[in-house]
This record gives structure tokens, sequence and C-alpha cells, in this order.
DNA sequence: AACGCGGGGCT
DNA sequence: AGCCCAGCGTT
């Protein structure tokens, strides 16, 4: 593994972020497990935006998981009508509030509630209580394809321990939300390179814009 | 790990 | 109308 590169990659995200942070509701550090459960919730394949529009809305009427139980499904599909897969949320948040007294801490746990996978399990747990743990959506995937092309691997299992010795130390919180402002704003799917800190490094762009043996590009 | 799926977005 | 797709569920 390219340590250095490693390294030029941490520094430069981190550096990056300082100046391109967006800014919603549940990344206040204050969030509670609850809040930023419910915003990851309906993050995915929910613009950030179209959730920024419902979600102090939904706070304001379900406050916590109790509130949410006290309601029924229909209601609650309602509340979160804009976002799209309201039946699908509603049911499964109703039957969280109905199974749990309160969300569960361990990454592990919040695997195991209806409708949530590894990746909102981990972006709750790092988000609202700092885990030290990686996230990997198909955007820190396109991310990493790109710049550690030649050292990406195939396998999930592999990715998951390749994101994770990424990790700058004590600051995964930080780390993981520049990944995905990085991935929003500069490594799009149609890149932003000449945009980009990394392109110096980035085995995607070094193959694109080099073109050395002038066979063409490829996309990804 | 591989496949299936509901549904939203884009063409 | 049809295709693509990310993420979760199931096997």
């Amino acid at each position: 593994m390219d340590e250095s590169r490693v390294e030029r990659f941490r520094v430069g995200i981190l550096e990056w972020s300082e100046d391109n942070v967006r800014r919603y509701p549940w990344r206040d550090p204050e969030s509670s497990l609850y809040e930023v459960f419910v915003a990851e919730f309906f993050l995915t394949q929910t613009p950030a935006e179209n959730v920024a529009q419902v979600y102090p809305k939904f706070l304001s009427q379900y406050p916590s998981l109790e509130a949410v139980r006290r309601s029924d499904v229909a209601s609650l599909a309602d509340a979160i009508e804009p976002l799209g897969f309201q039946n699908i949320r509603s049911e499964a948040l109703f039957t969280i509030a109905s199974e749990y007294d309160s969300l569960p801490t361990d990454p592990t746990d919040l695997r195991e509630l209806p409708r949530v996978g590894e990746y909102v399990a981990n972006a709750t747990a790092c988000f609202a209580l700092d885990a030290q743990i990686p996230i990997l959506d198909r955007n820190v995937d396109r991310i990493y394809s790109r710049v550690f092309a030649d050292e990406w691997p195939e396998s999930p299992s592999e990715q998951t321990e390749f994101a994770a010795h990424l990790l700058p130390e004590g600051e995964a919180r930080k780390y993981n939300l520049a990944l995905l402002d990085f991935a929003a704003a500069i490594c799009t799917p149609e890149p932003r390179c000449s945009e980009c800190f990394a392109n110096e490094f980035c085995m995607y762009y070094q193959s694109t814009s080099a073109g050395v043996d002038g066979s063409g590009e490829w996309s990804e």
C-alpha cells in the first residue's frame, strides 16, 4: 500500500473540507442519536436538499422515538411524503419505535433495525457518537476507486479494510463528512478534476489526463 | 457473496 | 414506457 499517497489524501481532504463543509441541521455536533439516525435513515437514496426541507418539521412533530410510537404509519407517511419511499420508511420507523425504547448505540445492534443496513448503521454511529468506523457507499466507492485505482479491492470485505485503514486517527467523523462533501462537490460522477486537490496523485486523473500511450481514456 | 427488489429519477 | 441504480433484505 502506498502510504505516502494515503497520507497525502488524508491531509488533503481534511484541509479541503475546512472551506467546503456543507452545513445541515443533522450535522450539528449536539444532535442526538435519534436526530442523526432519522436524518441518515431519510438520506439513503434521497438528495440532502429534499431531506433538509422536511427534517425540521418532522423533528418538531416527532421529537423522539416515543412520539413516533404514539403515532401511526399513515401519519408518518404523510410527514415524509416529499422524500419518496414513504410507505417503506414509515412502516420501518414505526416498527423500530414499537420495538425499542431507545436506539442502540453499537453499529452492530443498529444494523438489526429494519431497513437499516451497514451504511446507515455506521454513518449514524460515526456522526452521532463519533464512532471510529468507516462509511462506505457508492460515493465513497467512487472516490477510492479513482484515487487509489491500483489498490482499491473488488470485494466488499477488503474494501471495508482499506477504508478503515484510511481513517485519520480520532478524526473519523470529520473525515467521513469530508468524503461525502467531496463526492458531492468534486469527485462527482462527472468529476471536476481541475479543481481537485488530489489530481497530482489520483490514479484516475493521471490516467485520463496524461494519456501517455494515447490509446484513449476509459470511463471508470 | 450473489441475487432480488421497490421505487425514484432521468430519458 | 423503459432503463438505471443505491441500498436493504434474503439466501
